[in-house]
DNA sequence: ATAATGATTCGCT
DNA sequence: GCGAATCATTATG
């Protein structure tokens, strides 16, 4: 990539601060860009969420669980962590924290900046409208992100990678929205920690249920 | 080896 | 608003 690129992307050092759900508002607004078949696609983080092992009931990693698929939030942070969700949805989620803390942000909608034209047609959509990136399965799908990037860094700007740039405003904390987390409702009291974070007034944030 | 379960989306009513 | 689709992962026998 060029010059531009590497002096605006985060480096390891933030992604390892201890603190997931400061990371997840942190992240709001910054540019989650991939360069999958030579196609650049960049999306502005409009929708988050933290999950905090051990003591977290909706994290996979609960308990600081080990197994062959929580492994990869075992990790340093900067790396990412995709899995499957109900056999098909594939999710996104940033590991974060020092070696050993099975810490991430999951990444669950982005506004489209660039490279749309790619996007509408990995998924197969003729018109740019919020659904295109505002949700966590259809968000990886529009990027091209798939298992395959499982545990690869975040912090290398090159072909066939992802990574995330500095934002290029900030985000006023007044616009930011906070809320409990989606889908998580079997975490007994772990449900309602308010660790969902979005930005007010933007389209593509997914729908609260 | 087998069975239960989800950090969801989409189409239909 | 509701329910089906669909399968890797996990726990259990």
């Amino acid at each position: 990539m060029n010059a531009t690129a590497s002096s605006l992307i985060l480096p390891p050092d933030y992604f390892q601060q201890p603190d997931p759900v400061f990371l997840a508002r942190d992240l709001l607004g910054k540019l989650l860009v991939t360069t999958f078949d030579g196609r650049r696609t960049v999306g502005r983080i409009s929708e988050t969420e933290a999950y905090k092992a051990p003591e977290d009931r909706a994290c996979h990693a609960y308990g600081n669980r080990r197994t062959a698929r929580t492994e990869t939030m075992f990790a340093a942070g900067g790396v990412a962590y995709v899995y499957l969700c109900y056999g098909i949805h594939e999710l996104f989620n940033v590991v974060t924290g020092p070696a050993d803390s099975a810490h991430a942000v999951l990444i669950r909608a982005v506004e489209p900046v660039a490279g749309i034209e790619w996007m509408l047609q990995r998924r197969a959509k003729e018109k740019l409208t919020p659904q295109l990136t505002a949700g966590p399965g259809v968000m990886t799908v529009a990027l091209g992100i798939t298992r395959a990037y499982d545990g690869q860094p975040l912090t290398e700007a090159k072909a066939d990678a992802v990574w995330i740039q500095e934002a290029t405003e900030a985000v006023p904390d007044q616009q930011i929205g906070v809320s409990s987390r989606i889908g998580v409702d079997s975490a007994g009291s772990c449900a309602a920690r308010p660790w969902r974070f979005f930005l007010r007034d933007n389209p593509y944030v997914s729908r609260k249920r």
